[in-house]
DNA sequence: ACCTGAACACCGTTCAAGT
DNA sequence: ACCTGAACACCGTTCAAGT
């Protein structure tokens, strides 16, 4: 199981862009628990503190690699109005979080590299270019964020439970009699069986935009 | 920079609850990544491997401290109709949130235990009892979920980067130049300088639910 | 039934050094 | 300027054993 190298020991050619490229893979590949600077530099052919040359540790690794999965999101097309491109900017957003799972717990947590700082950018100055109160702007940044977050997290948590049955006998590490918890199961049963919307994500997301529009601006 | 022991090794009292408190207080104390099993053990006086005897690994150790923080959430008078309800078990699990900060990452990731579903089953329960389609308590219970999540994670952050200076000059580990954002400046500003609503959260919350009863059926 | 130490297979990072 | 190995200070967990 020895993982393949680029190079033999003694001289590689690294650069950060390189390192940050394997990163990437391997979280993608093992996840975030799977990404180790050993197995890396492993990885990479070359010695472990080689990589500190190119990155103050681990943390600013992890911070590169979040910033390369916001980079993924493409801007809203020149022509479009504030809808059309927040909706389009929170659409690209959730598809790039779904290519990279690992990234959702990470996605407002660590500290924003230069590309998600644009992305927050580009949101806020969609949503000022529409006509909303300084108040609802903010309010709806948040709204739309957190609606991207919250539902890429929520659509890869019932990923990892397969059947009904599974979700029954432990939704944890506990035993919890699901029994005792009608709307539960009627909520998880209602998630996993088709439950009429095909792209629940982007009504909603639609309702929020919607919403913004007829908000009493203070 | 000792711990106290609670007793001498050889011969400890140890159970599945002081197991758990013991690593509750030391979440709270040091943070999620300040929580070892090692440390742990010491605080207790116990060797390493005796926690395993209550315990199935850190994992399900980390589960059952999450589910302490949902255990702290008071469930909502009988009296209470649904919108009322469901506001005082967000504003509940809001509080607790910001509590036990390390949990906030961990609310929806980790899976949850009995008072998390209880917790869950209540919020449900206040949107059936509402006059609203299927589709529209299912979207309120995300729209509610979210919210919580969301703003928490916000509200942490920000207490994280202290002076308008500092977020100028790392937003991340990055050199990001800010002047390039003046949106993310304006935005950072406006939650920075109390920005009229004292309490958002309760706010946003309104919004969210008095936008659920006009709400289109299905 | 309950608790244990030794050992294993890992981590990230400091440091002093090599080219 | 770029890369390195040895060493340090940690981890979580398996195992075989003790009482």
């Amino acid at each position: 199981m020895k993982r393949p190298r680029r190079g033999r020991p003694g001289k590689v050619e690294l650069d950060f862009d390189i390192v940050v490229d394997a990163a990437l893979q391997m979280a993608d590949d093992d996840g975030l628990e799977g990404l180790s600077m050993r197995k890396l530099a492993d990885d990479l052919g070359a010695g472990v503190m080689s990589l500190y040359y190119y990155i103050e540790d681990k943390e600013a690794l992890v911070d590169a690699i979040v910033d390369r999965v916001a980079a993924e999101v493409e801007p809203a097309p020149a022509e479009a109005d504030w809808k059309e491109s927040t909706r389009h900017l929170a659409m690209a957003t959730h598809q790039a979080l779904l290519r990279h799972p690992w990234a959702i717990p990470l996605w407002s947590s660590s500290r924003p590299g230069p590309h998600r700082v644009t992305l927050m950018e580009q949101i806020l100055a969609a949503l000022a270019s529409a006509d909303l109160d300084a108040d609802v702007v903010d309010l709806g940044f948040h709204a739309v964020v957190n609606h991207v977050q919250g539902f890429a997290r929520q659509r890869v948590g019932f990923q990892t439970a397969r059947s009904t049955d599974e979700a029954r006998l432990r939704p944890g590490g506990f035993d919890v009699d699901l029994d005792e918890f009608p709307h539960v199961v009627a909520h998880i049963d209602y998630h996993r069986s088709g439950h009429g919307r095909h792209d629940e994500f982007a009504f909603v997301l639609d309702l929020i935009l919607a919403g913004l529009e007829r908000l009493p601006g203070s």
